[in-house]
This record gives structure tokens, C-alpha cells and sequence, in this order.
DNA sequence: CAATTAAAATAGCCATGGCTATGCATTTCA
DNA sequence: TGAAATGCATAGCCATGGCTATTTTAATTG
């Protein structure tokens, strides 16, 4: 057999699969930052998540919306946001997830407040085999 | 004065620059494509413009729409596509900078079939800063 | 407990980036 | 050179992710 990794795909494999990644980067983004709300505060009121968001309050119901549509979150009027089991998993890996890239960056020489504002774009088109091998490299080098 | 890079950025700020970099990011793809076809074969056709980036023909001839109202691109009806000045110069900036990502994931010990993958969508949210970084890591071990 | 205030939801707009189906124009070639 | 085939554009649909303005509903408080 054939390295596992030498499956080469075409331009339009590779661009579908960005595409596919840019979809859930948002409800990821939405994810994490009402697991970050309810960890400070106890808990997500929509218009703070629009706050930190840097959206319009309708903007940041509508994307709750589609995390309710979705099984992440659940919600009750003035009572705030709620991650379901699924939900607060999926903040879970994606918080690491960043946590992992903006340490790899700072790692490798970028500055601390850099690696932030590159990782927010970056960590949503990491794949989990690259993260492994961020992950490695930082273990290397304790 | 304090450190140049100690200036923080609220999660809002950090959000919006990663939504305006993923507008650009389509535009960005387009263009360096059509440099390739270019490259390769003398001309780049919207039909081949469609299926390098695995969308259908109507998608590219809108997208290929708004790269011309940015001054990005020209085209003549059956004659092909072609980037302006402005065009050309963008296609190699990002070129240049999907080598340095690929390069860079293969440096640390990403296989080369991932690199390309996740660059594909990482490449779009990496600052010159931090691009800079990565050709230093790259010359340092040449 | 009613009135006020504040919070969230709704309505309705826009641009982007997909799609299919269709129409038109150009090239090609019999 | 005219018919067929090809290439591209157009029309029109959908969902997403923004926005403002407005309405509804709940919480607070005089």
C-alpha cells in the first residue's frame, strides 16, 4: 500500500473541505464564547454574547437560533443561553483547540497579542492530525 | 511606551477581523487560481475556473463579476479571464503565502497531503507578522 | 400593582455564495 | 456557410450572516 497520507486531492476537494470548515466556524465561535460566558458569569444573555460577538443583538439570536436548530444550545427568554451536553463537548474541543494554536504560534516566535488575533481564523481549519503535531512540538520543547 | 504588540484586542475586534479576512478570502482563492490556469495554460476559461474550485459555472461567472468590480480581473466572452496589475499582484502575495504555509506545516511534521489541506483555509487568516515568523522558522533550519 | 425600563424576539432589508434551468452567442466543422 | 455543439450569461431560487427599526414580553420599581 501507499503512504496513508500521499491521497492527493484535487483543488476543488481541498476548497470544498475550506468551505465546509468556514460553515461551522461560526457556530463554533458562538459555542465557545457562551461556554466562556457561563464559566464568568454563570450565565449567557444574548446581548452580552452580541457584545463580545462585536454583532447586533438580532445577529447573535438568529445564530442562536441555528444552535438550537443544531442540538448545541437551548434557551429561555430573560433566563439566558444553555449549552446541551453536545454543545458544551463542542466548546470543550474547540477551546483547546485554541488554546493549542495560539501556544504553537507564540512557540514558534509570534507575539502573544498576534497569535490571538491569527488564531481566532486560523484554529477553524486546523485538522486534528495538524493540531496533533502542534501539540507534539509543544510537548518537545516543554 | 509600551510594547508595540502588548496592544490587546477585545474578542469583538478579534471577531470582526477574522469575518473581514474570510471576505476576501473567496476573492483571494479566485485570483490566485486564475493565475495558475494562466501559468498553465495561457488562458483561464470560466468553465475551468468552475471546476478547479469545484463550484458550478454560474457561481464562478459571479464571482469572476466581483473580481472585475474590485479591479481585480477583465474578461472577454469566450476569450478568457485575466487579472489586471492589481490582480496579478495579489495572485503572487497569496501564492507566496501558500507556499510559506505548506512549507512551514511540512517543517514541523505535518505530511505534506494535511499541509495542503488545512492551508487551504489557514493561509486566509495569517498576518504578515506571523508569515514573517514562519519564513524565519523555515530559513533558520534550511 | 401599575408603570417604566430593559431584554429579547420579530419583521424586513442587503450582499454573498451556493444551486438549477434556461437562453443566447460564438465557434467549429460537415 | 449554415447546423450543431460548446461556452458563457441570465434568471431566479435558497441559506447564511450582517444590519435597523419595531414590537412584544418580562423584570423592576415607585
Amino acid at each position: 500500500m501507499t503512504d496513508s497520507h500521499s491521497d492527493d486531492q484535487s483543488p476543488a476537494d481541498r476548497f470544498a473541505r475550506a468551505r465546509e470548515a468556514q460553515a461551522v466556524a461560526l457556530l463554533e465561535d458562538y459555542v465557545e464564547m457562551i461556554g466562556d460566558l457561563i464559566e464568568e458569569f454563570g450565565e449567557a444573555r444574548v446581548a452580552d454574547i452580541a457584545e463580545r460577538m462585536g454583532v447586533a443583538q438580532p445577529t447573535a439570536t438568529k445564530a442562536i437560533g441555528r444552535l438550537k436548530r443544531e442540538g448545541l444550545a437551548t434557551s429561555r427568554p430573560y433566563r439566558g443561553v444553555f449549552l446541551t451536553d453536545k454543545g458544551a463537548d463542542l466548546a470543550d474541543r474547540v477551546r483547546g483547540r485554541h488554546r493549542t494554536v495560539v501556544e504553537f504560534l507564540v512557540a514558534v516566535g509570534v507575539p502573544h497579542s498576534v497569535a490571538e488575533l491569527d488564531a481566532e481564523g486560523i484554529e477553524h481549519h486546523v485538522s486534528d492530525e495538524t493540531l496533533a503535531v502542534f501539540e507534539r512540538f509543544l510537548r518537545g520543547r516543554g
